[in-house]
RNA sequence: GGAGACUUGUCCGAGUGGUUGAAGGAGCACGCCUGGAAAGUGUGUAUACGGGAAACCGUAUCGAGGGUUCGAAUCCCUCAGUCUCCGCCA
């Protein structure tokens, strides 16, 4: 959620950055501007009455004690009175609170200075590009079909137990999970980020504090009797742990890593982009979350860039790196970096990887705060990203790595799944 | 799942209807004391919103939300969480 204070002070600035994110309906901003006028001059209406009930009640408190029994009751007919007056401002102060509350929730994060102007993917630009495209032998296919030809992932099984698109690993294929997963973790903890491992589902303030509510609760799974959220990536979890919490200066950065399977809808998805495990509704991610000093972020930004990026050249796959323009970045994201890798045999970029700074984007839903040197609070900065994924990068290894009777996966991977020869 | 106890500030902890935003203690910060430190001692020490140039003032907040009352941390209701006992169980 934006800073009315922002808004306040630079409202067309707002309303610029705003039509950079392709948000068309800029108006919102007076609309939020004017219920705040509002929302004030009835606080003060409302504070000045309390204020005059409080004191009236005190008297009486004292009048009573006194034993003067008649002017404490013609006090409180006077209270009483100013009580009924009283009501129809809270009723309206409570209306625009909510108005105004509503409105501000709907408007998206402001894209950064950097991000480039942009409506769709194909705006976005390429930063950078790493390891080399593969020269696949002739016959070669897609994974879809080599995990059928070596029986590591089955979905059609998957599909009758619980439905499409919740994939069962088998064999090497469930020890090549469990193996990235595993040296995910070791790399992220080995370059300072504590590891965590999440509840799998949350509640309402989580992920209304992260931004997955209230837009976009058809994208998550939901437990009515509970009213439990499945996580739709273990960043919800892991950043809501300092939801409403004022940290110390020196706490800073707090650097967080976690492995969780994530439960999407995807609602609205179809064709080809869903083609086996290009998408699915469930998926082993592990992600890497920093809370940070406002003034750190955008350097950390780079620096969780290179991290992931360092974690994919080991991997050997053939990657790029965008910058999203305005139109393709998230809602809650002020600067977001899309790591793709090269599938092979689909011929066709897969994102694995997204890293954004959300400036105070969430943590002003969150409330989490830190204390400046001055000993004022301040809304702290929040990052995240994927390292990784899995789906897609061993859609890729599996392509990237084939021949015509095997496939011969990194040697990095050696120590985390035993043989890295699949035949 | 059943029965009961509980949830107060950074922490511990008092407070069962009337100047209680909240005693007392610990911690922390600053000062005094000291050659330096400890001990001692003094002062300060929540957040949000609003008003104000500022000092400061007003309002709200004692798990969350609602209610009773002139007045609620204190009484009532709903929900969440913690603990104990019983049941069930990996």
């Amino acid at each position: 959620m934006l800073q009315l204070q922002v808004l306040r002070q630079n409202p067309d600035w707002v309303k610029e950055r705003l039509t950079v994110k392709q948000f068309k309906d800029t108006d919102v901003v007076d609309t939020i501007l004017s219920l705040d006028d509002q929302r004030k001059k009835l606080q003060l209406e409302f504070d000045t009455t309390q204020a005059k009930v409080n004191s009236a009640s005190k008297e009486i408190g004292q009048l009573m004690g006194k034993g003067q029994k008649e002017e404490a009751e013609t006090k409180k007919q006077e209270v009483t009175a100013l009580k009924n007056s009283l009501q129809p401002i809270t009723d309206k102060l409570a209306e625009v609170e909510k108005r105004l509350q509503d409105t501000l929730v709907i408007l998206p994060n402001l894209p950064s200075e950097k991000v480039p102007v942009g409506k769709t993917p194909a705006d976005n630009i390429v930063v950078r590009e790493g390891g080399k495209k593969p020269n696949l032998p002739a016959g070669s296919v897609p994974h879809w079909d080599l995990i059928k030809k070596y029986d590591i992932i089955d979905f059609e099984t998957g599909a009758k137990i619980t439905g499409s698109g919740f994939p069962l690993y088998k064999g090497k294929g469930a020890r090549l999970q469990r193996g990235l997963i595993q040296y995910f973790l070791d790399f992220n903890t080995a370059a300072g980020y504590t590891e965590y491992l999440p509840p799998f589902m949350v509640n309402e303030a989580s992920a209304y504090g992260t931004g997955q509510l209230p837009d976009k609760e058809g994208q998550m799974y939901y437990m009515p009797e509970d009213k439990f959220y499945m996580i739709p990536t273990s960043e919800v979890p892991i950043t809501n742990i300092y939801r409403d919490e004022i940290l110390k200066e020196a706490d800073l950065p707090i650097k967080m890593t976690a492995y969780s399977p994530c439960f999407r809808r995807e609602a609205g998805s179809f064709g080809k982009d869903v083609r086996g495990l290009n998408r699915v509704h469930q998926f082993e991610k592990v992600e890497i979350v920093q809370i940070v000093h406002p003034d750190k972020s955008y350097e950390v930004l780079e620096e969780m860039v290179n991290h992931v990026e360092k974690l994919l050249n080991t991997l050997e796959l053939p990657y790029r790196i965008l910058k999203l323009c305005g139109g393709d970045m998230g809602f809650a994201s002020a600067l977001t970096y899309d790591f793709e890798v090269y599938s092979g045999a689909q011929e066709r970029w897969l994102e694995v990887s997204s890293v954004s700074n959300f400036e105070t984007y969430q943590t002003n839903r969150m409330k989490i705060r830190f204390k400046d040197e001055k000993g004022k609070p301040q809304l702290v900065h929040s990052l995240n990203g994927s390292s990784m994924a899995l789906p897609r990068v061993v859609a890729a290894l599996l392509e990237n790595n084939q021949t015509s009777d095997r496939i011969q996966l990194p040697t990095v991977l050696e120590k985390y799944i035993g043989s890295t020869l699949i035949s």
